[in-house]
RNA sequence: CGGGGUGUAGCGCAGUCUGGCUAGCGCACCUGCCUUGGGAGCAGGGGGUCGGAGGUUCGAAUCCUCUCACCCCGACCA
């Protein structure tokens, strides 16, 4: 490819709105263009990295057995209605009506569909196991988008569903999938964790995040020092740890706090350290109130709550029912005394002589105790994990936190769909059973976007060679000189010749307008081709990672770039 | 949806509070000269229904009403 024949829309200055990393660089390098909010053109090179990424899936899931095949966009409402997501899936999923003004949606995901699909065509348990999957254009219509391509509305995605006989089928189905992952993003390049998972909307037994490291995730994970525990934090579990606490009850007492409202000025006002002090939490489930207590230095865990409440809606009261259960405005709850359920983390077990709201104005509670003061109706694991706390499955290991971009996440759905759809088969004795699932996601371009939140400097993107949507660029830094026409087009074709996927900038431009635009887009391997050294036979090659620069003849610096890709690529 | 903010040339912005003169600046773009190892320099040039509609006024980018789009903070997720 000629530079100057291509579409590079490169820029020097930021766009105001991108916040990320990604966003911005993939804006300033001419990779993606927005159309509207959260919908962005793939422009030449940002659509190579894109291909590239769906390349190595597909690679990956054929060679784990699954087929590819592909599904509408637009899909019927019908199904939707069947499964019981039509009202369930709220305002994300976007619906129209077409000329008949029958009901459609964009699809967002392909449950409905595949299970569809596999309930009219596979009847026996011989046509199992069976994966099928798609590279497709999903459509979510996020409350906010943002972040360019790592939170858009519209995104490419690689969507995987199993079918099995039973559960320990759809087990296999499930580790053969996982398995694939790490190879994937292992050949993209990036630094990733898999990490136990919450199933969310998506429902099922159990779940698996492929997380990216990078300081701007917008997902918290942890992990352990020592074993392989890791979770999203939302999932992380708490180990329980044994009452220390042996204080003798000392006598409740009111004290004043005027104003002091949060966990933060009531410590301070009262000079306790954080932990000596229990939050209360009050929140609707399902429109009944319940109170929730957690250690003053933790933090309740929303995930933990739901799951254990088993209740579908559940949010933080507002300030009426506050007032209402606890008599007292916002900041002075406390569970002495309360008429609702008290539910309280482990954290909380432990506790004597501990500060609490007064369900009083401007008053707090001191020396309060469990029991004497007030019941628990349970204790359970309802904080989130914080960096230092011992590990849930091993002995000596301590949990480390990260930030991660989930771009992978595989799921064991049981038999939701297969049920509510009734995909069932036949088994050798002829009997009818329900067929049990599996999905399998991968956020393509979020890979993409992902991979530059790892691999950029001050300069731009650093592609590692797997994604990189050129390989080599030759950068000639007078392209109307004969002599350094001639040596370029002889490396570019070379290279090309030898399957280095390889552009020519070939443009009249100063070198430095042209070294700017390189690093920016990151092409991991530049051979510069000007005259001084061409005259002694030599040509510069640079690593765009680590700026090694090598002085090299035409056929070493060919040879070189060859053996580079080929390493990178085996 | 709730809260906050922004719409002026392709991009980044000034001008708006306090209405008035030809609507400005940097980058990008076009032409010419010059220049060629890290986003050069000089000269000339093109490009705007000031997001849209309505209103107030002798006069509106500026004031008022409505509307649309986009961005940021919360709930969503690949």
């Amino acid at each position: 490819m000629r530079y100057s024949q291509y579409f590079v829309p490169t820029v020097k200055e930021t766009p105001s709105d991108a916040e990320v990393i990604s966003h911005q660089l993939m804006l300033r390098a001419g990779m993606i263009r927005k159309l509207a909010a959260g919908v962005y053109n793939y422009l030449p090179m940002g659509l190579r990295s894109i291909r590239k990424v769906e390349n190595i899936v597909r690679e990956e899931m054929n060679r784990a057995g699954a087929i590819e095949i592909l599904m509408p966009t637009v899909q019927p409402a019908e199904l939707w209605q069947e499964s019981g997501r039509w009202e369930f899936y709220g305002k994300e999923l976007l619906r129209f009506k077409d000329r008949k003004e029958a009901e459609f949606c964009l699809g967002p995901t392909h449950e409905e569909v595949v299970t569809d699909l596999v309930r009219r065509e596979v009847k026996s348990y011989r046509q199992m196991p069976l994966n099928l999957y798609q590279i497709q254009g999903k459509f979510r219509d996020e409350i906010r988008p943002r972040f360019g391509l790592m939170r858009g509305r519209e995104f490419i995605m690689k969507d995987a569903y199993s079918f099995d006989v039973d559960s320990a089928a759809a087990d296999l189905s499930y580790d053969k999938m996982y398995q694939a992952y790490r190879r994937i993003f292992e050949r993209c390049g990036l630094n990733f964790r898999a990490v136990e998972a919450d199933t969310g909307s998506i429902g099922g037994t159990s779940s698996h995040e492929f997380m990216v490291l990078a300081e701007s995730g917008e997902d918290a994970i942890v992990s352990c020092s020592c074993c392989q525990y890791a979770a999203n934090i939302e999932k992380a579990e708490v180990r329980p740890v044994a009452p220390a606490e042996h204080a003798e009850p000392r006598p409740l007492e009111k004290v004043a706090t005027p104003e002091k409202r949060t966990i933060e000025e009531v410590a301070a006002f009262l000079h306790v350290p954080h932990s000596s002090m229990a939050k209360c939490l009050i929140f609707v489930a399902d429109g009944e109130p319940v109170v929730v207590l957690v250690r003053g230095d933790y933090e309740l865990n929303e995930i933990k709550l739901k799951n254990l409440l088993g209740c579908t809606e559940l949010e933080m009261a507002p300030d009426s029912v506050v007032e209402n259960v606890t008599g007292a405005p916002v900041g002075f709850a406390g569970p002495v005394g309360l008429k609702v359920r008290i539910i309280a983390d482990f954290s909380v077990q432990g506790m004597k002589n501990f500060v609490t709201g007064g369900n009083e104005k401007d008053i707090h509670l001191k020396n309060v105790n469990l029991e004497r003061d007030f019941r628990v109706e349970r204790f359970a694991d309802l904080r989130n994990v914080v960096p230092g706390d011992a590990c849930p499955r091993c002995e000596e290991g301590r949990m480390e936190m990260w930030r991660g971009i989930e771009v992978g996440h595989v799921f064991k759905l049981g038999t939701k769909y297969s049920e509510a759809l009734k995909a069932t088969y036949l088994d050798a004795e002829g009997k009818e059973r329900i067929i049990f699932m599996g999905c399998y996601g991968i956020g393509v371009s979020r890979t993409v976007a992902a991979c530059i939140e790892q691999n950029y400097d001050g300069n731009g993107i650093i592609w590692p060679i797997p994604i990189a949507p050129f390989h080599c660029i030759v950068s000639a830094l007078n392209y109307k000189e004969e002599a350094v026409a001639q040596a370029s087009d002889a490396i570019y074709e070379e290279l090309a010749a030898a399957g280095v996927e390889v552009i020519l900038d070939d443009r009249d431009e100063r070198p430095g307008f042209k070294f700017k635009d390189a690093d920016l887009i990151g092409i991991p391997l530049r051979i510069v081709v000007g005259a001084k050294n061409l005259a002694e036979g030599k040509v510069e090659l640079k690593h765009r990672k680590s700026g090694e620069v090598e002085l090299l003849s035409v056929n070493e610096a060919v040879a070189k770039v060859r053996a580079l890709v080929v390493a990178a690529l085996k």
